[in-house]
DNA sequence: GAGTTTGAAACT
DNA sequence: CAGTTTCAAACTC
């Protein structure tokens, strides 16, 4: 898709420079004109990149980048570990494309650009090629899709070997990682490719290090690459970047330090290029942008280095102490991976704690922690970031809602990361296909949903896995060990049947797969809280017998108060009646019925007032979502301990708002900056609003929601956020 | 862990 | 759209 343009951007110029006015211009001129600046980097097609833009941000490229390696990454981990389901699900909540890849990549697709090995291990001869060739196609359309790429140029890959460089020191050949990673790079250039080669070479030559640790923390920090390009983006650009790590320093390294640091150290020593290797870390773990590393090395180094740290720990304490994880930084890079593979679903599926998700989830959700293998399987939220998205994405189910992931955000992410973890590039709706792309990839937001996402699995029997009763497929992501289910279909193996399926799903309710709770605040209550902020069932529950005070009801179980459009009898929700804590509520419904849309709206309207009395209700919806998704992500950043709180918003997966058939008006046209903005991945990666479906309601601002969208999803502090969203 | 209850999803 | 069936999670024992 950029490639295209590249080529035209090239080929007038050099027109020009023949041109005899170029000439006469330059024989006025003292400076004397370079040509072909553009040259050599044939792979940048494949890069994605697309004509350097003025306002485009080298963190997004870089972070599309990251996805792609992060892709190859996960499948060589995957081989190698044999648990391919788990694998796949956690590189990938973008999606499905993963997960294929995986079962499919064990051979060298590097060998087929260069006609150099990359990879050293060829354990498995299979078509390479041709899945390397299925995979480009595949990731360009990820990106396309998602949101994140449009911000950013897909340049940055093209222009940074360097950070294909440092991606290198990290893998460690022996596991089969670096297979993966190198892959990545391979994608870039091939000048990055012999850069790889070199340093490969002379990692083999020497080098003994804790190839284990390196093992556990380059998974990690593969996965913290895969971060929403998004948040990277605004990461940067807001120049976070420092903050964070000084954050995750504050907050986790202390504890951690004296252990993380040789680790660290090792890794430096190890990489010859150690300015790369930073900047690889850095691009890796938020998303920075490969032409900001190298511009600023020194900076990102130090950032970087205190990241690791940080999440090296994590994951050591993990494979050694089993269950015990830091949540604040790693947290944060599972989110990111949510996101990115949403961008892809992605998400998966959620990612608040997705540090903890993927670490901690699993072992207090699955009660087992097997530090390597789990922290592959970060596709779900849960073994990372399950449902966490995604997926978007990284959900399949992502990548083909095509929403979210969300690119595998999911889908995950589904998400097509961005999706989510599904790498499932193409969703059916634009929507659906971000979210879980992103999802998938990112799906698996977490700040709220990661936590429960984490935890999910099913035990289908009869489904397949392959209907909304199924958890997983609902969540848009694979299913993985935990879950117990029978003839599963859920599986990147089957992909095209998961795919196909949801489509088909699709069809009937386009907005089978979205998040079914929206919030229209931030102030979905923390864990352990009991009211939650303005936040509804999308379609209200049905309750008979349990009076909504059981996790039967939907509204109960995502942690709402039951609406108008509940018709639920006997409601007691704990987290507010539907008629607004008076028993008689159930009355005035039926008459609200035939007003629905309107006593929604007016509902949501005052809710929102009251918390924020500006005059400007979308603006000020806007702005909250922002919060919410910043601020989330930061609490539980702070939280230590995370849990699988039956509180926790079961639904709020790929985004926190999808307008749909039955949403109420309010999250529809006038609040579209709402659902704009809290169009997320599951794994919270903030994903560009379904245009196609969104725009289609005439009400609709789509400015506010670019506003809004340009708030860094990425969690910081209040005030910046503020500032910056003023 | 088996059985029951429950309500969403799917089907008609 | 309503009624019924199917399904799997939630719950109970």
């Amino acid at each position: 898709m950029d490639t295209p343009d590249r080529t035209r951007i090239v080929t007038p110029l050099s027109k020009y420079e023949d041109s005899p006015v170029f000439n006469y211009i330059n024989s006025l001129s003292p400076i004397k004109p370079v040509k072909s600046l553009h040259i050599a980097q044939t792979f940048n097609t494949l890069s994605f990149s697309s004509p350097p833009s003025v306002f485009t941000s080298p963190h997004v490229s870089s972070q599309r980048d990251s996805r792609v390696i992060r892709r190859h990454f996960f499948s060589g981990s995957l081989k190698l570990e044999t648990s391919s389901d788990n694998g796949l699900r956690v590189s990938t909540s973008e999606g499905v494309l993963d997960a294929v890849q995986v079962s499919d990549c064990s051979g060298n697709p590097l060998e087929s650009f260069d006609g150099e090995c990359l990879i050293r291990e060829d354990d498995d001869p299979t078509n390479e090629n041709l899945e390397l060739a299925i995979e480009l196609p595949r990731t360009l359309k990820y990106e396309c899709g998602s949101p994140d790429s449009k911000v950013g140029s897909s340049q940055d890959s093209k222009t940074d070997p360097t950070v294909v460089v440092s991606d290198t020191p990290v893998t460690c050949d022996q596991f089969g990682q670096e297979v993966s990673i190198e892959r990545h790079l391979s994608f870039q250039s091939g000048v990055d490719l012999h850069q790889i080669c070199q340093i490969e070479q002379t990692k083999e030559d020497g080098t003994g290090c804790d190839w284990e640790a390196l093992i556990s923390e380059t998974s990690d920090l593969l996965i913290f690459n895969s971060s929403n390009n998004a948040e990277a983006s605004t990461i940067e650009d807001q120049n976070k970047l420092d903050r964070e790590s000084s954050a995750c320093n504050s907050l986790s390294v202390p504890q951690e330090n004296t252990d993380h640091m040789p680790i660290t150290q090792l890794h430096v020593p190890v990489d010859p290029c150690g300015q790369h290797q930073v900047d690889d870390y850095a691009a890796q773990s938020t998303g920075v942008e490969e032409t900001e590393t190298d511009h600023t090395p020194h900076i990102l180094l130090s950032a970087f280095q205190n990241k690791e740290h940080v999440n090296f720990p994590s994951e050591v304490m993990d494979d050694k102490v089993g269950s015990r994880v830091p949540f604040d930084c790693k947290q944060r890079g599972i989110r990111r991976r949510c996101l990115v593979f949403e961008t892809v679903g992605g998400r998966k599926k959620k990612l608040g704690d997705d540090s903890n998700s993927s670490s901690s989830a699993s072992s207090q959700c699955d009660g087992k922690v097997s530090s390597n293998d789990k922290q592959l399987d970060p596709i779900r939220p849960c073994t990372s970031s399950s449902p966490c998205m995604i997926p978007g994405i990284g959900l399949h189910l992502n990548a083909l809602a095509a929403t979210t992931k969300d690119p595998r955000v999911v889908k995950h992410d589904t998400l097509a990361s961005g999706k989510e973890l599904i790498s499932m590039p193409t969703s059916l709706s634009s929507l659906n296909s971000l979210s879980f792309e992103q999802k998938a990839l990112s799906r698996r937001r977490l700040e709220h949903d990661g936590e429960t996402e984490a935890c999910k699995r099913c035990n289908c029997k009869k489904s397949k896995c392959l209907k909304l009763y199924c958890e997983c497929f609902a969540a848009g992501v694979y299913c993985v060990e935990p879950c117990s289910c029978q003839d599963c279909f859920n599986k990147p193996v089957h992909e095209d049947t998961v795919l196909a399926t949801r489509k088909q799903i699709e069809s009937r309710n386009p907005l089978a797969f979205a998040p079914k709770v929206i919030r229209s605040s931030d102030t979905v209550p923390e864990i352990g809280e009991e009211t939650p902020g303005p936040a509804m069932h999308k379609r209200g529950c049905n309750c008979k017998k349990s009076n909504c005070l059981k996790k039967y009801c939907e509204c109960y179980q995502g942690g709402v108060g039951c609406s108008i459009n509940c018709r639920c009898e006997g409601c007691k929700n704990a987290y507010g009646r539907k008629d607004g804590s008076t028993p008689e509520g159930e009355e005035t419904k039926a008459s609200e019925k035939n007003g629905l849309l309107s006593s929604l709206q007016t509902k949501d309207l005052r809710k929102d007032q009251d918390q924020c009395p500006d005059p400007d209700l979308s603006l000020t919806f806007s702005f909250q979502i922002c919060r919410t998704s910043v601020q989330h992500p930061f609490s539980s950043f702070i939280k230590p301990v995370r849990s699988c709180p039956p509180s926790q918003p079961k639904f709020e997966k790929h985004f926190q708002i999808s307008p749909d058939d039955e949403t109420p008006e309010i999250l529809r046209g006038n609040f579209s900056p709402i659902s704009g903005i809290k169009t997320a991945s599951p794994n919270r990666k903030r994903v560009s609003p379904p245009h196609s479906e969104f725009t289609s309601s005439p009400g609709r601002r789509n400015t506010r929601k670019l506003v809004l969208q340009s708030i860094p999803s990425f969690p910081s502090l209040n005030q910046h956020e503020t500032g910056d969203f003023h």
